[in-house]
DNA sequence: GCCAACGTTGGC
DNA sequence: GCCAACGTTGGC
């Protein structure tokens, strides 16, 4: 089983949105970068775990865990005209862009805010903490997960 | 709202 | 295939 941090602006999906109803697969689509999108196509599976990040937003962490329901399949979004995702170079036959579903999976009591995660030593590595870092989707190793989870 | 950092595009 | 120009991300 992989760890994954994926970001999202809370107005548009937060983990209230998961946590209003866990019994409904959020369909995650949207990504729009190539390496993101390598991720959810060849590594991100059914079971994975995956931290929620609220990102552009007043607070600004990572709230919560999802898990992974469904793997790599053709982002609806990029086929509707009428969403901003649609890709008009995008095609049935050969996608561009890779949607996977989550379920919820719990609410931390408190967000963990980024600049706690900033402070740690043990997450140095992680894409999410360095400078320039734009990447929606990224692997979380074993250990960065357990450090990550002691704190809440 | 600003702007640094980064990714993408397209002319050559 | 280089790289300047442009667009986007995302913290502050």
């Amino acid at each position: 089983m992989n760890y994954w941090l994926f970001k999202t602006e809370p107005d548009e999906c937060s983990i209230d949105d998961f946590a209003n109803a866990p019994d409904t697969p959020v369909v995650w689509e949207g990504v729009r970068n190539y390496q993101a999108r390598n991720y959810l196509r060849d590594d991100v599976r059914v079971g994975d775990q995956v931290f929620i990040y609220h990102s552009s937003c007043k607070d600004i962490g990572i709230a919560g865990i999802a898990r992974v329901v469904r793997a790599a399949y053709p982002d609806p979004s990029q086929f509707d005209h009428s969403s901003i995702y649609f890709d008009q170079k995008s095609t049935t036959i050969n996608p561009r862009w890779i949607a996977v579903d989550l379920l919820f999976v719990s609410k931390f009591p408190q967000l963990i805010r980024l600049d706690k995660l900033k402070t740690l030593a043990t997450l140095i590595e992680l894409p999410l903490v360095r400078k320039g870092n734009r990447l929606s989707v990224m692997p979380v190793t074993c250990a960065e997960w357990r450090t990550i989870s002691a704190l809440t």
